[in-house]
DNA sequence: TAGGTTGATGTAACCAGTTACATGTGTCAA
DNA sequence: TTGACACATGTAACTGGTTACATCAACCTA
């Protein structure tokens, strides 16, 4: 109410006293100039730049209903991946007259209910959520409260939220296809935590799913870079070195690459190592990195305009599946079975 | 106003009218549970249930003054370097109920000061911006709405706006000075477009009063990996090899390893490869890469409570600076002239 | 039993805008 | 000169909460 100097903040009354005027007046030079006056807008203009009249949100918002924010909970920024996401999310919000509150997991479905709560409280029009399995506080809030919300990095037409996003188990079997193309059989895959995270459940069952005589081997890995680095290590002192590595993303494949490189390794000639992202390093690095191509930007845009339409239209968009597809690189060879 | 079905949503009112209560009684349900007796407040909240009732965050803020969110603008999340610093910044600004609302500017003035204008537009309470350059609106705006603003990635105890950062051009010095310390003196500088980027034109001058006898050769790169990447290729071709290649952003020394690797140029024995910002890859890359650390989850730990301070409690704070100091790693040797 | 205190609840004003409708003024044609 | 109409402006109701203050009943004390 008051300002730091315990001023009472002016608002549209003060300004229409001041410009003697009254205060429709005063909100139609703000909201439909043309219906003023130019004489009597000029005036009214003069008194907002001299009070320094700022209209609140707040009371715009109480009429129009619209806040013009929407939440996206993500498990969280420092995996290049989900910042990709929301970069593309926010830049096609902004185009339409919407803007983005960004909340953190951490991959924990209490802190996801509880910062879900409190985007609500603060009056978001719409979420966009991670995967398909939240806790049943959020389903709940959701439910009873309607917010248009929309579920990404998933795909499945079944879900009471639609959906955008791929096809884990489908992504998967891409990449492991490709290696199992190759003549890899024995292969070791590296995968982030899986509890609370349906994305790599997922791509797990996909791969187990597989067959085809792949015999896999599996390293749970700490999110993150060092987590791959750690996983090299496992790998190199966990029995016979595999014939190639299947990392669930880039960001592990990345740690991965480093963490063999660090111990003398030579990716591919050793072993071949492949990822699932397609993040921008991968197509950079020495030797630049295979991996399954998951079109992040483009679930973005599309989250954010699915979103827009139901947040302004009432639209319920329909679930979209976005296809991943092979990058096939220099970090994965044709396997020559030596010995 | 009405919901998807036409329906009006349910308000306050409604609920007092079918609990029998008053609105005032509804109201404390909701925010002093206490001041009802334990039968009233049952009641109420079965109806509250009921009709799935939702109290509207814009009128609770009218009342308030408070909205409970700030904007940050940042000029992209596909850095790592800004991801994290806002990953740092959301953590502790929930930890103080406030919400985040990120926009992007892709480092133009004219759209960062649009996107403030919105982010005020909407209701934010605060504004944390990058750097101190910004348009002239920009600054007539935030003067004139007073709204708490803080710039961070930047040190300057002269600026009208608090800062919160490290002084670029010390942390640039840091920087050639161990690679001066290690011998070399012709040495190659890669850095992002100064145009617009007060902290790469700050690191530039900090460099060239470095003086004692370093031969500095310029080179401009685009932003992101793939700049420093082209940024190996100009220097290979660009007559001799210089003794180290100091890059103004990890991001782009990244790129460079990998440029200078793909063509088989060894780092550190054919070239020492040095970086700024500190970001996770660069100790674990192949070489590890010497840099210089940035505290950007210090920084923006330190801009979130500055800013939840200055918007609930008036605070102004003062300008905070931030040390940057030296990571040495593999990625820089001693210069043998060679020849 | 009168009087004071406490606690629960209700009434209505208030926050800062928007907007339906009323009013007043000016122009033009009949 | 009068009526019709357009246009600028004003009045007051309305949005959906919060809260100061009023009311009232119950209980305790003198």
């Amino acid at each position: 109410m008051t300002d730091q100097n315990g001023k009472k903040r002016v608002n549209l009354r003060d300004v229409a006293k001041a410009a003697d005027v009254s205060v429709a007046t005063v909100s139609r030079v703000l909201n439909s100039p043309g219906a003023v006056t130019e004489k009597t807008r000029n005036r009214v203009q003069e008194v907002i730049d001299q009070l320094n009249f700022v209209p609140s949100a707040a009371a715009r918002a109480i009429n129009s209903g619209r806040t013009r924010f929407v939440g996206a909970l993500v498990p969280t920024l420092d995996n290049a991946i989900f910042a990709r996401f929301l970069a593309a999310l926010e830049r096609a919000l902004a185009a339409r007259q919407l803007s983005l509150v960004v909340a953190t997991t951490s991959s924990d479905q209490a802190i996801e209910a509880e910062k879900a709560k409190g985007l609500l409280d603060i009056g978001a029009e719409g979420l966009i959520l991670s995967g398909i399995t939240h806790s049943a506080e959020l389903e709940a809030l959701i439910e009873h409260t309607r917010v248009p919300t929309i579920a990404t990095s998933y795909f499945d037409g079944t879900c009471n939220l639609p959906t955008i996003g791929y096809d884990n188990a489908a992504a998967a079997q891409i990449a492991l296809g490709h290696l199992h193309d190759l003549g890899h059989r024995r292969i070791a895959v590296v995968h982030g935590p899986a509890q609370n995270n349906d994305r790599t459940q997922d791509r797990i069952r996909g791969l187990n799913a597989f067959g085809q005589g792949t015999e896999l081997s599996w390293f749970q890995a700490s999110i993150g870079l060092q987590g791959g680095v750690d996983a090299a290590r496992s790998i190199l002192s966990g029995g016979p070195m595999p014939e190639a590595i299947l990392c669930l993303s880039d960001v592990l494949a990345m740690g991965l690459l480093f963490g063999l490189q660090g111990q003398g390794i030579d990716v591919p000639e050793d072993v071949s190592l492949m990822g699932i992202d397609d993040l921008p390093w991968s197509a950079v690095s020495v030797p630049p990195l295979s991996t399954v191509h998951l079109p992040v930007q483009r679930m973005g845009e599309q989250a954010a305009s699915a979103l827009a339409d139901w947040v302004e239209h009432q639209n319920r968009p329909e679930s979209a599946l976005l296809h991943a597809h092979l990058v096939a690189r220099s970090s994965t060879l044709k396997c020559v079975r030596g010995e």
